[in-house]
DNA sequence: AATGAATGAGACTTCATTCAT
DNA sequence: CATGAATGAAGTCTCATTCAT
């Protein structure tokens, strides 16, 4: 008589992490097929638990959705209040240490997965761009259009519009991520930020136009 | 010769115009509720004709997409390559008059649908990212690419990368409508387009930087 | 080549009275088993069409239930309002043509169901109970608690609480029942309808205990 | 000698009162809200318990419902046999007394419970009406017959059919029990089970009907 | 003895697709 | 051509029951 059948017991116990595990779960899941082809018993499987354990920890697929924005909010605040302080150099450095960071902390895809999917599903919910729009957005968006100000005030920045420059400043990042994920369109050698924030950097503190000779 | 049955073709927009009328209200409907969410049964009621017919002219659901973006492309195609010979004032005035040219196409929000709608459900048909990249982008970027490689070699731009330039060119727009239209993010003058593309032209041709006090 | 495969066509065409037979399959089975116990599916299959068809007709599960109610209110009502009309003879005679109305109605398997739906269903549904009570038992008793009150007027009746006196007038027979159906309590010689009415009805007028000797 | 570990069962009403409470808590809630829709769990959570520990006492959901059915029904039975033996006035004062005794049980919500509990669920589950009609109806019913049988014999009662006789005795209180339950159908002075006695009894003995006038 | 996390069958409901008319 | 009734597969969510702890 040998052990009958204990081999896999056929429940697992707690880890408590379990609705961390469901929320990555869920992130693969949600940024491959999209929120709606998910099917909660994937989740599940996913995560190694039975669809019905899902339900344990979040009381619908859209709370999963939700806890997974939220999830990401939290060091994103964070990191934004810390930065805030640390914005103390002269402007110019200021933003070339911001592309470091947004640089930095994009190249983790289970970070940028989650603007993607909001992004994407916005549509269909839309207290989840409320919920990003407040916590990201308006908390992210008055400290560079503040950065920029000061700049133009110290005399480091020429005078323009605070608030549409700040397009001018992200918005190529965001360009370049869209376009390598959303059409696979990637430079030869792979997602190249470097390269993107070196060239863009450039182009933004000192134009794209060749200076007028001067003197002479 | 009376044409016996068409004199008023006003009564009866008969067959020929059904397949488009009938992405005009997918359209519609996938902008607003996203493809999943959107029911076959809405489409062919919002395009006036049975849910019955749309299968006429639509094998499938997928296919309502697929032909909304493939309708979308020709137009692009076309103002693209005739963008291409009108390219030929100085490179600045060649990028300032593509600027004036997105500004206008994107202001119509059944253009500015297609992407969005594209970025939005690529995931879930990735041959829809194929077909638009295809279609769109790489004949696009290519231009642009060409452009601001004529303006380095002619001395009018700085030494830049130009396949990252086309990023800092393109992206603040982008970066604009996706705030506006994913966010709700607008200024308080509406969407500002012009505003837009006027600073960034402006920081785009002369940097943001305060040029150095030069000799005196 | 035979008829290729064409003996019973997949899709029945309409009988318009699909409500209809939708409802008395879930009438049967909602006796059978109860609300809750009774797939939806298994009414379907009964009505002889598939289970979406069924939503085709009713929005839910419950709209089902409703339905049925609904349904045999219509004929109460209109009987109620006719037999108040017809209440002319004695009291008396008013009160035996009453019972053999009852007992003719309540002898038809689908309409006796109704009310015992209604009490085994209203804990869970209580908007049922409303709209019986409204239909049914609003409607009825004013009625009966009126030829009551007239029976007393004229001096056919002793002066009893109209009110109460319903219930031992009605009482009896929804007892039988009860116990006929719930506990299959049955006389040898079947529900016995007619023996419970004529020993009711004697009871009921001239009262259960021989009457004390008169004269001498 | 001092009762070692018993002194205060206020305190730790352990083990041996478990199952009762189990009940207690499954018949309220099995009377709101129906066997199908009480969840185990929530039986569970009102007694006090966690979910698993019902497990220990009732092999399964059902079986809570046997147990409510099958606890009620000794004390009935119980009642019944003593009143067989009280059973020895006059025919007319037994039945009084019947009256009386059914009036103050059902004044108990819990008592008057398992009956409706029966009603409503024995449709789903046949072996409740065997039981429910083994221990209680077959029981009580002989009782009466007999009872009206010895009061025809003993010429206090008219002769009368005395199956169908006990349908008019009990019946009235069954319709008012059901009226007020069910339906919410109460007399503007509460459950009134005086009033409807009196009257009852009134009509019962008497007859509905003015005694011809005699003499003359 | 007791817990409660976990399972998994199954319920209701939706909707893309088909096809008799 | 056109309709819309009908299908049936699939998806979300519930809950009785089990069992490791």
């Amino acid at each position: 008589m040998p052990l009958p059948d204990r081999q896999q017991p056929k429940f697992r116990r707690r880890a408590s992490a379990r609705p961390d595990e469901v929320l990555d779960a869920a992130l693969d899941l949600f940024i491959e097929k999209g929120f709606a082809a998910t099917r909660v018993d994937d989740v599940a499987r996913r995560a190694g638990i039975s669809k019905g354990a899902v339900y344990l920890y979040f009381p619908s697929k859209v709370a999963i959705l939700e806890g997974l924005v939220r999830r990401a909010l939290v060091p994103i605040t964070e990191t934004a209040d810390k930065a805030l302080e640390q914005f103390t150099g002269s402007p110019r450095d200021a933003l070339l240490m911001l592309f470091g960071l947004i640089s930095h902390r994009l190249r983790d895809p289970r970070v940028l997965a989650i603007p993607k999917l909001v992004i994407r599903e916005v549509g269909g919910f839309p207290e989840l761009a409320v919920m990003y729009r407040r916590e990201v957005i308006e908390r992210g968006m008055p400290i560079l259009i503040g950065l920029v100000q000061r700049g133009i005030e110290s005399g480091a920045f020429r005078p323009v519009d605070p608030e549409m420059a700040v397009r001018s400043i992200l918005g190529p990042v965001a360009m370049h991520l869209l376009l390598a994920d959303v059409f696979g369109l990637m430079p030869a050698d792979g997602l190249a930020l470097e390269r993107l924030v070196k060239t863009h950097a450039d182009i933004l503190f000192s134009g794209l136009l060749t200076p007028p000779k001067e003197s002479t």
